[in-house]
DNA sequence: TTAATCATGTAACACGTTACATGATTGC
DNA sequence: GCAATCATGTAACGTGTTACATGATTAA
């Protein structure tokens, strides 16, 4: 459901097609929620099925005919509805979901020396990744002046200070692994 | 794919049936992967057939007949395969995937008074989880005990310690993000 | 001039969730 | 004595991923 409430919002600010969304779904939301190109064009037939959706069907010459989404009232009462009950997903936010763990977990098959080498992997992932949010930073910033709502751009600060939280946690919690493995 | 090295792993302590098998996974590792018991059963079908498990149908007359499962030469040779190649499993453990905080992104939609509830709402599931992790701490160690095997409890520690600072940073983000807002 | 990328999508498959089936046993 | 739970699973559906199709344009 989250895909669809996603795309609700993206066409919120305007009608595109399954490609543009595709491109604006990775340019915004990516961060947090990722979308296959096919799954989004699945979805969007579904939603116009549930009256969420209206279509146009428009012919072009130099490039391939395509079909651009907009949304409907019913659509847009669905997103408030939706973004007004947040239970479900605040529960669901508290459950991990993590192969990575599951390693971690059954890492007393390995030998030390390599639990070691995988946690310092998972670390420089880490810094790595923080040092990204700032890429990712410039990129909801152009786009919330593409959709030119300032105040709006408090919410996507909070994001990213959430990505900054979050991965510097994880790196914490790597070293401090290594640092007890080693420590032996 | 991890739902299946879950699987490997348990069996690798011991031949169990679906149904036990669903039952110790949800005692061990559904902290950070959860498997419905749906699930498991067509996966055990599956490995079978990739000949990673053998399995012996008993006949039971007080209760419904099972099928045993174990792992076979081939299964552990691919679990331990597993474990050394932890590449992938990192990369994707730098991906967040939060419904909860598409919502946040597109808080600018509802009022400010609504976005602080369920930030308030969210912290004080933080403080839930942080509490619940003595009772899963618990859980994991009578599975160790069961298992047998103390030298392996070092790693169910580090997964501990994960769940213990992945939600205090969970919770720092909350109060940070609700005193913004109150801020202003 | 050949390979990559753009601008559209469709089809197939893999993984995850929800609902149901059934006879025995235990709890109130 | 009736409802819930145990001990087994199967079936159906929904979501996510991977592979492919096609004609135009750009890059090397």
């Amino acid at each position: 459901m989250s895909l669809r409430h996603g795309l609700l919002g993206l066409l919120n600010y305007g009608p595109m097609t399954g490609y543009e969304l595709s491109k604006v779904f990775r340019q915004s939301l990516d961060f947090f929620w990722q979308g296959q190109t096919s799954q989004i064009y699945r979805e969007l037939n579904v939603m116009e099925g549930s009256g969420y959706l209206a279509s146009e069907y428009v012919m072009q010459t130099d490039k391939p005919n395509k079909r651009v989404y907009s949304i409907t009232n019913e659509g847009r009462d669905e997103f408030i509805k939706w973004l007004s009950s947040p239970g479900a997903d605040i529960d669901e936010a508290m459950k991990v979901r993590s192969a990575f763990l599951m390693r971690v977990f059954f890492a007393g098959e390995l030998n030390e020396r390599q639990s070691i080498a995988m946690l310092k992997a998972f670390s420089e992932k880490c810094a790595e990744a923080i040092k990204g949010l700032d890429v990712a930073n410039e990129a909801i910033e152009n786009y919330g002046e593409a959709v030119g709502d300032i105040e709006k751009a408090k919410y996507w600060g909070l994001v990213k200070m959430f990505g900054e939280i979050f991965y510097a946690a994880e790196l914490e919690w790597a070293k401090k692994a290594i640092a007890f493995l080693e420590g032996e």
